[in-house]
RNA sequence: GGGCCGGUAGCUCAGUUGGUUAGAGCACACCCUUGAUAAGGGUGGGGUCGAAAGUUCGAGUCUUUCUCGGCCCA
């Protein structure tokens, strides 16, 4: 017999699914129907879902990382919009800051140009320019991924309107009160007069004065400290009169010695680290000393000292505080603090209500805040310095010391950390601390230890300075009074400044006459213009207010924002921040974080490892779809590892979907026809039919818990094990007889192919959101008259195909398939058999499992020629697999003693099928 | 160094309030099929749950320490 006489599948559906060509093809389709549009007109006035895309910055190619985001975004868009609503999905990008400008600088040292020489206005363009440029490459890249969004439009923190709503937000903090100007520590170079950032920092070697000083202990709890002296070691003498703390720590041991070597510190009482002592008599060349007392570290907790100048002026009290960095490296245990002069000292003086103030001008000299020193620059104070302490006697000893120090990249002068003037958002004035601990608790976050990560930060940041000596970036639009030093409050000079940046950008607050700003009301020759940027994550930190404000197609707040574990501490935070004061509330409903993507191993991705994977060679090797299922299939939660293995099984994978699609569509001869499952007889239907649709539903149920709750490696897990297990392996596999052989008309068959065109249908919808292109490239297959999957709806399913006592003795009729099975491999293996169609299948049951068989055809469901049942009095199942005996028919290959039931009077079968 | 999180078969993941021989799919091995064919089916072998100690009648599941890894901070 040809194989012409029965239903062979037949597909356009190519079993090879070369996604590397086949995709950008679809992309360009997309463009041809403009995708985007048609979404939005689909679901217009629908329920909003809003993604809030957070702005990757505009500087190199993209990364794991940010391809890992963008289709976790993506996902969620397109399960939202199949879901109902309209989804709506913006895609920005973040432009100002310090790497960009640093870009810029690097090529001008190239070219041999000097920055200064260079107009303001000229270099911002260049930077301009530069993140224009990586705008248009992500693009492409994020496009190539199967993204869908609205790129036409999409929005940058250093478009004109952000840079004007900034201005205003910026306006509702200071008219509020709570941004104020303080004081904050940064490396500061005397020689240029600039702050520098860390990249623009090199480490030299640099012999720097060293001195062991002498704080008096002023008042203690503890007896013994009374009348001895703390000591501290420093390399920087000129910041003793600056000197507001003493950090010691609590987990240290201290001792108490009296020196006995003659000099100013005879007989005196010191206090120094256990642990150090050593290191301190050596240095300080002790000759003798008695160990009078050993205490720990938090016995100093509420000691306050004398400053070592307290006769000369400085007469406040220096606390000890607590801190962590205090280590026994070297110096004596316990550190000097000018919260004006170091990070550390800044923090933990902050923390203990200390604030810095301004020691040191920009020349380098103190100020008139420093009694004594006023007008001397700090680096000829040192000499002075020492000279004083030991007129008070409190210098124990001093020497020189070569060490690596910060020096500036263009000068190579050595630079100093200088408290500067700084703009502050306060968390405490007006309760934004508060308010954003309370916003926090009303956000969904997926994972949900998100929360606490992120509560952890707030709780105990300091104040959020705002302000950066940078060029690159929105000009912070304050006024202050010459001569009151009062900042200008007036809604009508912050308006006029945005509507101007509105107009022409921000360029101008750095070319054009400061009284343009000002308006009539004032007078430009009274007010002092600020020179420095807004920090970048106040620029990202407003994306809520110009995107999803300003926007028609958007609203505010946020349905979710999707970011990597870091964001905690950044969009996530400065947002939450920005939206607390000025809104009272997060601009998010729901935060979800991912991890990181890291290697095979669980190591991060670095050049030196050798172990990064770029998305353009997964793309080039594999396409985006097996990206998308790596993305849907890794558990977000933690960090996601990737390698060319863990891509390999993905493909697997992959290829067991497409060809259960293939099964689906060459069947119905890529013939689909749109069952109306609301008018669908089920009680029509075979028993193993209804069941698959009980399947079908069940899995639905599952799909969209997991869904609802983001649970997207769960759910895809889901959806391939019903490929493979329940269909590939149990209903296709069952029903390949009869849709092969049987009749075209026959009632079996009829049912069989409405089930397989309800799976079809529901399966393609169900992976839409993941397998973007593979999905389209069928849709548009099987439908000439609509134009995208994406277009389409989730499936919603009767009730009427929950049938809970059918999925219940199918499950026990499985487990008799399982014994089946088995006893048919064992015939096999000792080569009686070879197909299962060779067995005739002699199965006895219980009284309860023989009662659910009565009409089950055990050689349909286990694909065997024959196959009797009988009660038994036995618990166990017992089958007896033997050989069939008969002639094959050559139609459906099964095993007759006589002529084949469905395939008689073979001469005249060949009219029958025709 | 600190804060947070994580380490279950080769891989991706399940393991509910601690309770019988730790599960699934893939991969692997062997066999069958050649009418889903660079496909399909069947059977089977793999973990003692990062390590150690502890609590408990009983721990992958609780506690402590250690270790490895990740993010953030210093």
């Amino acid at each position: 017999m040809s194989k012409e006489k029965i239903n062979l599948p037949k597909t356009a559906f190519s079993m090879k699914a070369n996604l590397q060509n086949k995709e950008p093809e679809i992309l360009d389709y997309w463009k041809k129907i403009d995708l985007y549009k048609e979404l939005r007109k689909s679901n217009k006035g629908k329920e909003k879902f809003i993604l809030h895309d957070g702005p990757p910055y505009a500087n190199g190619n993209i990364h794991m990382g940010t391809a890992l985001n963008k289709i976790l975004k993506d996902i969620i868009v397109k399960f939202h919009q199949m879901d109902g609503k309209d989804s709506v999905y913006v895609p920005g990008w973040d432009c100002h800051g310090l790497p960009i400008e640093w870009k810029i600088e690097e090529q001008y040292k190239k070219n041999k140009k000097n920055k200064n020489e260079v107009p303001i206005t000229e270099f911002r363009k260049e930077c301009r320019d530069f993140a224009q440029k990586w705008i248009d490459v992500h693009k492409t890249q994020f496009k190539r991924l199967g993204v869908v969004g609205d790129w036409d439009n999409h929005y940058t923190t250093m478009g004109f309107d952000a840079e004007a709503q900034i201005v205003r937000e910026l306006g509702k903090f200071l008219k509020e009160g709570s941004l104020y100007r303080g004081f904050k520590p940064v490396l500061w170079s005397t020689v240029e007069k600039t702050a520098l950032a860390d990249a623009e920092v090199e480490y030299q070697d640099h012999k720097s004065d060293t001195i062991y000083v002498s704080f008096p202990i002023k008042k203690t709890n503890l007896k013994e400290l009374e009348g001895t002296e703390v000591v501290i070691w420093t390399t920087t003498p000129w910041t003793i009169p600056a000197n507001k703390a003493l950090a010691y720590n609590e987990a240290l041991n201290y001792l108490v010695i009296q020196l006995v070597d003659d000099g100013d510190f005879k007989d005196k009482k010191i206090v120094v680290a256990e642990e150090l002592l050593d290191s301190v008599i050596k240095d300080c060349r002790i000759k003798e000393y008695k160990k009078i007392k050993k205490i720990k570290g938090k016995e100093f907790k509420d000691t306050i000292c004398n400053h070592p100048f307290l006769n000369l002026g400085y007469d406040y009290e220096i606390p000890m505080l607590e801190a962590r960095f205090v280590t026994t490296e070297q110096g004596t245990g316990i550190v000097h603090c000018a919260p004006s002069h170091g990070p550390d000292d800044f923090n933990l003086c902050l923390k203990h209500g200390i604030k810095a103030i301004e020691t040191v001008d920009d020349d380098g000299k103190y100020t008139k805040n420093v009694p004594l020193f006023e007008g001397t620059h700090i680096f000829k104070s040192n000499p002075i310095v020492i000279e004083k302490l030991k007129t008070q006697k409190k210098l124990l000893f001093n020497g020189e010391l070569v060490h690596s120090y910060p020096h500036s990249w263009r000068s190579k002068a050595p630079l100093v950390h200088r408290a500067t003037p700084q703009w502050f958002i306060s968390m405490e004035s007006h309760g934004l601390r508060k308010k954003a601990l309370k916003a926090l608790d009303d956000t969904k976050f997926y994972p949900n230890k998100g929360r606490e990560r992120i509560k952890a930060m707030i709780e105990t940041r300091p104040d959020w300075c705002v302000s950066r000596q940078r060029v690159w970036g929105v000009p912070l639009p304050i006024f202050v009074h010459k001569t009151t030093k009062e900042i200008l409050v007036d809604d009508d000079v912050n308006e006029n400044i945005a509507s101007i940046y509105e107009e022409e950008g921000s360029d101008c607050w750095f070319s054009d006459d400061p009284q343009r700003f000002l308006g009539n009301k004032y007078k430009a020759k009274d007010y002092e213009k600020t020179s420095d940027i807004v920090e970048v994550w106040f620029d990202s930190g407003c994306t809520h207010s110009f995107v999803l404000e300003k926007r028609k197609d958007l609203q505010w707040p946020a349905s979710m924002y999707l970011e990597g574990s870091d964001q905690h501490r950044g969009w996530f935070h400065s947002s939450l921040l920005e939206s607390c004061g000025t809104r009272g509330r997060a601009p998010y409903e729901s935060i979800l974080s991912h991890g990181f993507v890291v290697d095979g191993k669980g190591l991060k991705m670095s050049k030196s490892l050798g172990n990064v994977i770029a998305p353009e060679d997964i793309l080039k090797k594999y396409g985006a779809d097996i990206l998308r299922i790596w993305v849907a299939s890794s558990n977000y939660a933690e960090d996601l590892r990737i390698d060319y293995s863990i891509l390999e099984q993905h493909a697997d994978s992959y290829r067991k979907i497409r060809n259960t699609f293939r099964y689906l569509l060459g069947n119905l001869n890529d013939n689909f026809e749109k069952i109306d499952i609301e008018k669908l007889d089920l009680k029509q239907l075979p028993e193993l039919e209804q069941y698959m649709l009980n399947r079908v539903y069940d899995l639905n149920k599952n799909f969209n818990n997991y869904f609802n709750s983001y649970d997207f490696h769960n759910l895809y897990k889901e959806l391939l094990n019903f490929c493979t297990v329940d269909l590939s392996a149990f209903y296709f596999d069952i029903r390949k007889d009869s849709l092969y052989c049987d009749s075209k008309d026959s009632k079996r068959r009829k049912s069989s192919i409405i089930v397989l065109n309800i799976i079809l249908d529901s399966l393609i919808k169900w992976f839409a959101p993941i397998l973007s292109f593979t999905t389209e490239e069928i849709f548009t297959l099987i439908h000439k008259d609509k134009k995208s999957i994406h277009l389409e709806k989730f499936i919603e399913y009767p009730k009427s195909f929950e049938n809970e006592k059918l999925n219940k003795k199918w499950n026990e009729l499985k487990k008799i398939r399982d014994v089946c099975n088995i006893s048919i491999e064992e015939k096999r293996t000792s080569k009686e058999i070879g197909s299962s169609l060779e067995a005739n299948l002699t199965i006895k049951l219980n009284k309860n499992l023989y009662a659910i068989s009565n009409e089950i055809d055990f050689s349909e469901l286990c694909i065997t020629s024959s196959a009797t049942v009988e009660e038994s009095e036995s618990e166990d199942i017992i089958v007896k697999t033997t050989k069939v005996e008969g002639t094959k028919c050559p139609i459906c290959w099964k095993i007759n003693k006589n002529e084949c039931e469905r395939h008689p009077r073979l001469n005249s079968y060949t009219d029958e099928q025709n």
